[in-house]
DNA sequence: ATAATGACTGAAT
DNA sequence: AATTCAGCCATTA
């Protein structure tokens, strides 16, 4: 794997529990404001059993961003809503409620 | 090294 | 406000 995707999944990490981050927020974190796409091939790519919070990564629109059929998107927004992250009725996120802006990780 | 793909985003319609 | 088009990046063939 590059150095770019270890970074991505560091950053990801980094995300506080029961909050979310769109990819071009990672990718901006990391220095590379439009590498938004490869935030997300870095995830595509992350292994199973990785100690990665992935389902905290949505996209812009607050949405589940995955167009995969199965046990993905399901499976992300069942992870976030288990971290008490809501969804409303267009199965959107409320950004300013979750969104994560790279700072304060977890404390107030 | 070139071309094609995709868990993205912003601007235009 | 929702949908469509074009641009960008990293990875894979």
């Amino acid at each position: 794997m590059s150095t770019f995707t270890n970074r991505v999944y560091a950053m990801v990490c980094r995300v506080p529990h029961g909050r979310v981050v769109s990819y071009g927020g990672i990718a901006a974190l990391l220095g590379h404001p439009r590498a938004a796409r490869g935030v997300g091939q870095a995830l595509h790519a992350l292994p199973d059993g990785a100690d990665v919070p992935w389902w905290r990564v949505v996209n812009r629109n607050g949405e589940i961003s995955i167009r995969g059929a199965m046990p993905g998107p399901q499976l992300q927004r069942a992870l976030l809503e288990g971290e008490g992250v809501e969804f409303g009725g267009n199965g959107r996120i409320d950004w300013r409620r979750f969104g994560w802006d790279g700072q304060w990780e977890g404390r107030a």
